[in-house]
RNA sequence: GGUCUCAUCGUCUAACGGUUAGGACACCAGGUUUUCAUCCUGGCAAUCCGGGUUCAAUUCCCGGUGAGAUCACCA
């Protein structure tokens, strides 16, 4: 048997991590077993959707990689996989429950469904639709809703992730298969979809948990088998205490993106919140991810997402980029001293850059120095403990004499080395106050990369021009 | 309120009856002749509670407690 998994998100927004996991399992699960994955597109709720979701539904998977076998954008011998251009085929399946007499129309105004439920709360009860079944329902005409009559029973059923699971029959009801705007509601339509589609294993939410013994009810009524139903923990806010949703601050995905995180970083990092192949292992590439999930080893509760984490964790992908590719990735990322620079030099400086950058973002802050001359600020020199109490006289003393040893230097990082080591001796200075004074006459830079190799990228000529504007302006 | 699910360091997690309860992030300390970072070393820190079962429970069972989900003409 093929493995078959989905991906069926509904265009009602951005895509946040908790949505974006789901995605990436069921990919998984698939890419794993050698089997295929099918995007398709949940918009039955014409009320919610947003404009601009599905493309950005897919900028997502495209930008993590999460090529389809078929779907809502390539086709397939499924198609449509668009459930608004499926009408026809949820109408077909309705009658055929309408025939076997398990659907019948909801003969209820809206505000009479209210006041069952209203009674049921009242009476802290679950509402149950079933408990007002009409007995003699009209012959539905396509302009009030179509429920399913349910036949209420117990369901023991097994989840890949949750293990056994079970449900008594105070759960199933009667929910409505197709609205009265003529749209199926998200509880048939999948389950029409997914058996069309030949779909094996059912990936989602555990919001679905709940519902499932209806859908396995539904399943019965239709004379369906039901698939492999697996089901994620959802990931928690900040606090721990909520589902994460885009009203708690879940952030979209793409926004990580633009905040300098690598996708494989996101494609890692998302993977093993909830997941982990039972090693030590830390750090997963695509086809590490591919070869090892399972859904067996997927976590049972639900886990919060990490910034901390997250940050270390694009640390360590940039630091394995090798220089060219890293510097193709920070094309846009430049401060704008750097637009005339010529690419051998940014290299150079990316080179020094790459163990310093947390994310993409942080090169303008790491490397400005590099393509502009720094303002002197002798604040910096005198705020500091041990260079404030040199004098200023010695300071400048010491900048001069730094001058004359580089001017008279080699400009290769070691040979600088050894010109700062013979300076340090000819000075009587440590090395922690005469390399820091150097370093801020060059830099003015809370923090900067190894010294001579700063030097040795800046040039000669402008490390001497450098140090001259810092004597000028004590 | 009914129903369902979950429960190991602050966080993400490993240990499918026997371990000094392991790793990672974060944090703290030290090292790599300046700073910041990288890298290395070390440290702090957990089995929700109470009963069972067992020679032995983080692990199995029961009961609490806590947390989450669900009870829509949303998905």
């Amino acid at each position: 048997m093929t493995v078959r998994t989905r991906f069926a998100p509904s265009p009602t927004g951005f895509m946040h991590v908790g949505n974006l996991r789901t995605g990436l399992f069921a990919w998984l699960t698939a890419r794993h077993a050698g089997g295929e994955f099918v995007l398709r597109l949940e918009d039955t709720d014409k009320n919610r959707e947003v404009e601009g979701s599905a493309e950005h539904i897919l900028e997502c998977l495209n930008m993590l990689g999460l090529e389809r076998n078929e779907g809502v954008d390539i086709g397939g011998p499924h198609a449509p996989y668009k459930q608004s251009e499926r009408l026809d085929i949820y109408r077909q399946w309705a009658q055929r429950l309408i025939d076997s007499g398990r659907a019948y129309a909801d003969p209820y105004t809206a505000g009479e469904v209210q006041a069952f439920r209203d009674a049921a709360k009242a009476n802290k009860q679950a509402f149950l639709y079933r408990n007002h079944r009409p007995e003699n329902p009209p012959v539905w005409d396509g302009t009030m809703p179509l429920r399913f009559k349910s036949e209420p029973k117990a369901y023991d059923w097994h989840d890949e992730v949750m293990g056994d699971l079970h449900a008594g029959a105070e759960v199933i009801d009667d929910f409505i298969l197709i609205k009265s705007d003529g749209y199926p509601t998200y509880n048939f339509a999948h389950i029409v979809d997914d058996a069309e589609m030949g779909i094996t294993h059912v990936i989602r939410g555990q919001e679905f948990i709940s519902s499932t013994p209806n859908y396995i009810n539904l399943y019965e009524a239709l004379g369906l088998e039901s698939p492999i139903m697996a089901t994620m923990p959802h990931i928690m806010n900040e606090q721990g205490n909520k589902k994460l949703g885009k009203r708690d601050g879940a952030k979209d995905v793409l926004d990580y993106v633009r905040e300098g995180f690598l996708p494989e970083t996101l494609l890692s990092f998302i993977a093993t919140l909830g997941w982990n192949d039972g090693t030590e292992q830390e750090i997963f590439s695509r086809a590490e991810l591919i070869e090892k999930f399972t859904l067996d080893r997927v976590q049972k509760s639900g886990a919060r997402f990490d910034d901390k984490r997250l940050l270390w964790m694009n640390g360590q992908f940039i630091r394995e980029l090798s220089l060219d590719d890293l510097y193709q990735r920070v094309e846009k990322h430049w401060p704008e001293a750097a637009a005339s620079a010529d690419e051998a030099f940014k290299k150079q400086v990316l080179a020094l850059a790459q163990d310093r950058l947390k994310t993409l973002l942080d090169l303008p802050t790491l490397t400005e120095f590099f393509f502009a001359e720094p303002s002197p600020n002798w604040h910096m020199i005198d705020d500091n403990k041990q260079l404030g109490k040199l004098g200023r006289e010695r300071q400048i003393e010491l900048l001069n004499a730094a001058k004359a040893a580089l001017a008279a230097s080699e400009f290769d990082a070691e040979s600088l080395q050894n010109t700062l080591n013979q300076l340090l001796e000819t000075t009587s200075e440590k090395p922690g106050t005469l390399f820091s004074l150097i370093r801020f006459a060059l830099t003015w830079a809370p923090f900067s990369p190894g010294l001579p190799e700063t030097m040795a990228i800046l040039d000669k000529d402008t490390v001497a021009h450098r140090l001259q504007s810092a004597i000028d302006a004590a």
